[in-house]
Parts: structure tokens; sequence; C-alpha cells
DNA sequence: ATATTTACCTAGGAAATTAGTGGGTATACT
DNA sequence: AGTATACCCACTAATTTCCTAGGTAAATAT
């Protein structure tokens, strides 16, 4: 697995704030509530997208949530780094490989990996918002 | 991480054999050595490749394990799908989607799966035995 | 001021998956 | 008969993922 649901629950947040009113701040309840998510896993989901500024936060009546930027300026990829820590197909990339000099392998890894990077950063939530089969 | 060290093991195994002659059995012990994998969890590993049938496996004394196709005839998405069990990148795919209806992502995964499925399929391990960055 | 509503913080725990062990049995060769 | 091998079953350790508990800080409403 190379998304677990922390990454697939923020990319949903996203998707669902950029259905919203841009102005408007939500608040964690009212996501959690319509995205189907517990609401104390998502506070911590939350808390990683608003410090890398990819949200805005107020506190309060009337606070919440919501995007600072317009849809089409968030890559699926920038989300998903932030949220799993790195999207690497194999530990061998990430975390170096263990035969370094020997191994076969490494070339196809890291071809894989710049692979899956290329296809998550050529994907913006606003394209997930008008997507379907067809398009994409 | 897609490829755990199963699948890892599994593909330096089959480029290890395909390395010696053909005719001849390789015991799991000098597997294991070579490689630097725990004989113990090699064995599991081996298991698999035996049962499916990617190696001959003999017993007793000059027996082991050898491949019984050519180096050309194993994709490494063949011997993922078996050592790993699926090469999904996220659970929406394998096991099911929660939010089938309405979920805007999944068309993105499954081009993913289908991405990375064909990166694989399209891979042997005679390529990689020959493997160096500009080619592969 | 006080109450209420919200985000934010820290610590932990349950569940699942991955990685690896231990000890024995079956089979083939010498 | 002895030795070298594959094969089988059950269990443990380590890691990661997913989620909860219980509070503090900030903003608004009364």
């Amino acid at each position: 697995m190379i998304v677990s649901t922390k990454g697939r629950y923020a990319l949903r947040v996203m998707v669902g704030l950029a259905l919203k009113d841009r102005e408007e701040y939500v608040p964690l309840k009212e996501i959690a509530e319509e995205e189907d998510i517990s609401q104390k896993y998502l506070e911590s989901i939350m808390a990683i997208l608003s410090k890398a500024g990819f949200v805005d936060a107020v506190h309060g009546k009337g606070g919440g949530y919501r995007l600072n930027r317009p849809a089409e300026s968030y890559t699926v990829g920038s989300i998903l780094k932030l949220t799993e820590g790195n999207l690497s197909p194999v530990s061998c990339t990430s975390q170096g490989c263990s035969r370094p000099t020997c191994c076969k392998a490494m070339p196809m890894w890291e071809r894989l990996e710049k692979m899956i990077d290329d296809f998550f950063e050529g994907i913006t939530i606003a394209d997930l918002l008008k997507e379907n089969e067809q398009t994409l």
C-alpha cells in the first residue's frame, strides 16, 4: 500500500472543502460527519494540513478550516507527500538500499518512484472535482 | 510501501538463480548466505515460489532450487504479485471502496494501479540481469 | 466576565501487518 | 544408516497504521 487512509482522508477533505464557498470556514466536526471520518483521527490530519499552510484555520464560533488557494494549485502529490511522509514504493528508495553496490533492482525502483511521483504531481484537486473515467 | 522485503527477497533470489547454471540445484542455505537473508524466513518465500511452479525443487543431497524457465519468461510483476498477494497502491482498488458511489478519487486509483501493473509486467528477470541506469 | 464553540496539543493504546524463529517431518542421495 | 536437503505448522517480535482520551488556547456571543 502506497497510500493509507491518512492520505486518502486528507484528499477527501481537500476535495470536500473545494466544493464549498472559498470564504466560509468549515468546522472539523462538520467535515468529519460529512466524510464519515473519526473526528479525533481527523484532528491529527487537519493539524498537518494546517501547519503546512495548506488550509486556513480559525478558532472559536464561526471558525473552522478553509482552502487558502484555488483548487487547481493543490497537486494530489503535494497532499499525499505531506500526509504520508513519502510515496516511495519500496524502502530501498526512501531508507536506502541494504546492498547499494550490487542491487540489480535499484534502477527499476527509482524509475518506478519517479513514475508515481509524476503521476500524482500531474493531478490537482480541481481535476478530481471534475473527474470521470473518461477525462482521467 | 507497495513492495515489502518479501517481494524484494523473492526478486533477489530469482535474479541470483538466473545467474547460475540452469541445470544446477542450489540449496536454500547457499542462497540465504549469498543474499544475506535469514534462512528460515527465506524458507517461507521459497515455498511460495516452489508451490507456484516458479522454481524446481528437489530434496536430499545435491538438491535445492533452480529456475525451470528462461529468465526472460519471468516478469517482475508475476513474482511480486505471487509473493506480495497484490500490488494495489491503495486498499480502495484491492478491498473495495468505502464510498463507491461518490468517491472522486477512484478513477485515479484505478489508473495508477494499471500503470504500476504495466510497469512491472514489462520488466523480466532477464532485464534486471543486464540492467544499468541507461537501459532501464 | 462567563459561557460556548472552535482549533490545537500530548500521550497513549488497539489492531493489523510484516518480519522472523523454532522444532519437527518427509524425501532423496551416498 | 546417515546426511543433506525441502517442506510443514505454529508461534513471537517488531513495526506501522488507525484511532482515542483528556486536556489547553483562542475567538466569539451574551
